[in-house]
DNA sequence: TTGAAAGCGCTAACAT
DNA sequence: ATGTTAGCGCTTTCAA
C-alpha cells in the first residue's frame, strides 16, 4: 500500500508561520500555550501544524531554553541483577509512567563500570535536567557530589554520610522488617534465623537492624544471620547451608521475597514443613512472594508508586518547589501460609 | 566537607578556545577526533577541557548535525506486564548494555493508551534516530508506517501484512515450540495438551503452531489447547481449569517459562506428578524455569543476546549500512526434570 | 592545519 | 496581540 509519497522535508516553525501567515514568535507562543494570541491566530496556527504535521525540535527547544525537558534514570550497572529484580522493575514502571504525563523524556543511564566517569560527565553535561538514582550501594559515591549540581532523588536510602540535600523516597526498612519478625515472634517461636541482605546497601542493612531489635526486644538471641544479595538463588544457597550446618531454628525472616522464596525451595528439599516447623516472613510482595509453596507473609511495598513519587518530587525539584528531603511511604500487611 | 566552592558558569566549547588560544572550530575537531588537529594545538586543547571541565552539550550537537545520538525504546504501556516479565527486562538490558558502547543514549518510550499519538509524534518529531520497538501486539500498527521515516528494528516479529523493510530480531518460534512437542512426544507421550500464548503476538501464534505442528507429524491429536497470556498466573488458572474439566493428558507443552511455572503449581496443587504422569516443557529459561518444582525443560532464547542485536542493527541502519531483514537467533536446548 | 562565519530551529526579550 | 531580533552552543563549509 505504499504510495510513493515524496517524503516531505520536516515541517518547521517557519514553515508553519508562513503557512498561517504570522510570525514565528506567534506560532511558538500557540506551541506552548501563552495566552497573548488571539483566538484567529491561534486557529490559523493550529490549522498550519496539522497540516505540515509539525512537530517540535527538541534539541533547538533545549538550546533556546537552556534545559533539556529530559531526566536521567541512572542505574548502576554492577546490579547486573537490577532488570531480573520485579523490584527495579517496577519503580522505573511507576516513574516513567508518571513522566508520561509531563513534557519530560526518560533516558536510561547504565553508569558503566568500565567507565563510571562517563555517566558523571553525561549528568554534569546539562544534558538531564534532573536524576532519578536507583540502586545505590554504599560505593556509589559518584554521585554524591553532583547533589549540588543537579536536582537528584534516590530510590532507598544511600548510605553516605556528611551529606545534605539528599531526597529520598524510601520505606521504613527497619519497622518492616521489625514487623515482620515480630509476626513469627508472635507464632511462639524463639529460635529465629535471617537471610539478610546486601550490607552495603540502605535497604539491606536496615532490614537487619529491624530484625535484630525486634528479636532483641523479645528477649532473645538470633540462631543466624547470614547476608545474600536479594536473588532467589541466594536465599537459596544460604537456607541450604543453614541445614546442612544443622542449625536450629523454628523461624526465619528473609529481607527479601526472592530470597524467602529461594529459602522455602530448601526447606521444601529438606522436607521442613512450613509454616508448622518453621514460621516464614519477608519484606517485598512480588510474583516471588505470591508463588511460593507456601505463598509467603510479608511486608509489601509499592514499588510502582515509590517510582511515581521519586518522579513528581524530581519535576517539583526542577520547577524549584521545595520538597521533603525524606519521603517514607506506608507499607502493607500481608498475610498468607508461611507462617 | 563541602567547600562552598562558588558553583562555576558551564563551560563552553568557546571558553576552551580562549584558553587553548585557538579557534572554535579547532577546539570542535579536537572534540569530534578529527585528524586535522597539530599535536601541540590538539594538547592544548585537551587541557583546556581539563582544566574547564568541559562537557560538549547534547542539545546543541543535535541541533547543529541535524540528529540527536539518542534512540527510543517503544514499549506499548498497554503491556503493563512488560517490566515483570524477565524476557523483557533481559532485552532492555542488553540493549542498553551494548549502547553504553555508543554515543548514544537510550529514551524509554512508554506509549501510552491516552494518547498513543503522542508516541508517534515524538518519533516523527526528528528527536530520536531510529527506534527500538518491543511487544508488538497486532493492534500496534501505529508504527508501521513509520518505518519509511525512522530506522526502526523490532524485537520479535510483527503481525503486519504487507509490509516491506521491517526489520526484526527473533527466534524461531515454530521450530523452537516443535522441539519442546517433540521433547514430550519422544517420551511416549500422546495425549497433548498446551497452554498457548497470546494469539494477537508473533510468538504466541508461532509456539501454538510449532505445537500443532509437531503433533500433527506424530499423527496425534492435541488433547486442549488454552490461550493465557504469559503470566505466571495465567498458566496456573488454565491447568486448574483443564484439571478440573477431567480432560485426561500426559504430555504438556507451555509456551512460555512463566506459564509453565504456573502450571507446574496447579499441577502439583492437584497431586499430580510431574514427569511422571504428565511431561512438561517450555520456551523460554529464565528464573521461573529454573525455580519450579521440578525444574522445567525449556527451549532457551537469549534476550540480552537478542536486545544486543536489536541495539547494533539499529545503529548500523542509522549509519546507513545495509542490514538482513530477519534475524533469527539460535536456541538451545535446556534439558531439567520436568519431562 | 587553522580560522571566520553561517547557520541548525527555537525562545525570549524588547518594541510596537 | 504580534513582530523583530538576538542569541542558545555547536558543526561545518569555505578560505586562507
Amino acid at each position: 500500500m505504499s504510495m510513493e509519497e515524496p517524503r516531505k522535508p520536516q515541517a518547521t516553525l517557519e514553515l508553519v508561520a508562513e503557512r498561517a501567515g504570522v510570525s514565528r514568535a506567534t506560532v511558538s507562543r500557540v506551541v506552548n500555550g501563552s495566552d497573548r494570541v488571539k483566538a484567529g491566530a491561534k486557529k490559523a496556527v493550529e490549522q498550519a501544524i496539522r497540516e505540515l504535521n509539525y512537530v517540535p525540535n527538541r534539541a533547538a527547544r533545549s538550546l533556546a531554553q537552556g534545559r533539556s525537558n529530559s531526566i536521567a534514570l541512572v542505574v548502576p550497572e554492577n546490579t547486573a541483577k537490577f532488570f531480573a529484580d520485579p523490584y527495579f522493575a517496577k519503580v522505573v514502571q511507576g516513574a516513567a509512567q508518571y513522566l508520561a504525563g509531563t513534557e519530560f523524556m526518560l533516558t536510561l543511564l547504565l553508569s558503566t563500570e568500565s567507565d563510571p566517569a562517563k555517566t558523571t560527565r553525561y549528568l554534569q553535561g546539562g544534558n538531564v535536567d534532573g536524576a532519578l538514582v536507583l540502586s545505590h550501594h554504599a560505593d556509589d559515591q559518584s554521585y554524591a557530589d553532583l547533589g549540588a549540581l543537579l536536582p537528584m532523588v534516590y530510590g532507598g536510602r544511600t548510605m553516605s554520610t556528611d551529606q545534605n540535600e539528599i531526597y529520598v523516597v524510601d520505606i521504613d526498612n527497619i519497622a518492616a522488617a521489625r514487623q515482620a519478625t515480630e509476626l513469627i515472634i508472635d507464632r511462639g517461636r524463639s529460635k529465629l534465623a535471617m537471610i539478610a541482605g546486601p550490607q552495603d546497601m540502605g535497604a539491606g542493612l536496615d532490614r537487619l537492624i529491624g530484625f535484630q531489635r525486634a528479636v532483641q526486644d523479645a528477649g532473645l538471641e538470633p540462631v543466624a544471620i547470614e547476608a545474600g544479595d536479594f536473588t532467589p538463588a541466594s536465599g537459596h544457597q544460604i537456607m541450604q547451608q543453614m541445614i546442612k550446618n544443622n542449625i536450629e531454628f523454628d523461624g526465619l525472616f528473609a529481607a527479601s521475597a526472592q530470597m524467602g522464596f529461594g529459602a522455602l525451595q530448601a526447606l521444601a528439599e529438606a522436607g521442613i514443613s512450613v509454616p508448622e516447623q518453621v514460621s516464614v516472613t519477608a519484606v517485598d510482595d512480588d510474583s516471588f512472594a505470591r508463588s511460593s509453596t507456601p505463598p509467603l507473609t510479608t511486608i509489601a511495598q509499592f514499588p510502582e508508586r515509590q517510582g511515581e513519587i521519586m518522579a513528581e518530587l524530581l519535576i517539583k525539584r526542577i520547577h524549584g518547589e521545595q520538597v521533603p528531603e525524606w519521603s517514607i511511604m506506608d507499607t502493607k500487611l500481608v498475610l498468607r501460609d508461611s507462617h
